[in-house]
DNA sequence: TAAACCGTGCAACGGAAGTGCAATTATCGT
DNA sequence: ACGATAATTGCACTTCCGTTGCACGGTTTA
């Protein structure tokens, strides 16, 4: 039983031969993807089964979506032993305009607000937009 | 001439009836408003002119859109005096998962956040998320 | 082994955003 | 005041993404 396996089942999730591609495919993107970017990597697949593939995914805590600011949701592999509901947990995603590229900054954490009386606070979302070190030259 | 005609010809748009309107809309809503709740406030006018008229707006300084996480581009008035371009001016926004209501903190600010080498920000978006002011009785 | 369950494929729906074009309305120069 | 011109509006249609229902097939479990 390979890596990638036995992750799956310990997030209770069966390690079908197509979710295990799936898994492969987001672990080599360094960067977040969308739904569509799956679909053109596994155009043999159905849209529906990656789809629910992701689906089951995030439900498992296996990815984390992204809302980047472009209306597309995107998806990227929690790190090991995030915990994404947690409030400092959460970090925040650059989103390039230049490649559209959104990538997870997972060492920069989003920091706390005070917000004004009768106003809770349970999760946020901070997406940074400009230009990515590989589109900036450096 | 009344102050919202002044207000919409300082931002070099014309004063129309259907664009007075809308505005008056949105000055007396005090959240983030969807393309569909100006639609059912408007039940009579064409989807397409809301849709234009509310863009207009955004192209020419007098709203700002609001991206609150539920995949609805939302829009409010900017406040008198905002620029919404700088970073600097950029407020946070809140929204409830009770009422499913956004509404801008505008004296909230978005702190500023050291980026690794290469990244280059020019705009940010900061929602919070969780019950509001009004959801939590106080 | 039969039954229950889960994953996958196929088809179709629905909401929201956006576009092209014709018709109407407002503006401007003369 | 009038026609030319440009801006605004209405209508029809399209596209894109997310989502659901249903049926088939393989796998697990009693």
């Amino acid at each position: 039983m390979t890596e990638i396996e036995k992750t799956l089942e310990n997030h209770q999730v069966r390690p079908t031969a197509m979710r295990i591609l799936i898994y492969k495919y987001l672990a080599e993107k360094e960067i977040a993807v969308a739904l569509t970017d799956i679909e053109s990597a596994f155009a043999k697949a159905e849209r529906t089964t990656l789809y629910r593939t992701i689906k089951t995914f995030e439900e498992n805590g296996i990815v984390h979506y992204i809302e980047d600011g472009t209306g597309i949701t995107k998806y990227a592999l929690c790190e090991p032993g995030c915990n994404c509901e947690l409030e400092q947990d959460l970090h925040l995603h650059f989103h390039c305009h230049n490649c559209d590229e959104t990538v997870c900054l997972t060492e920069h954490k989003i920091p706390h607000i005070n917000l004004p009386d009768g106003y809770v606070a349970e999760d946020a979302n901070l997406v940074l937009k400009g230009i990515c070190e590989k589109c900036s030259g450096r």
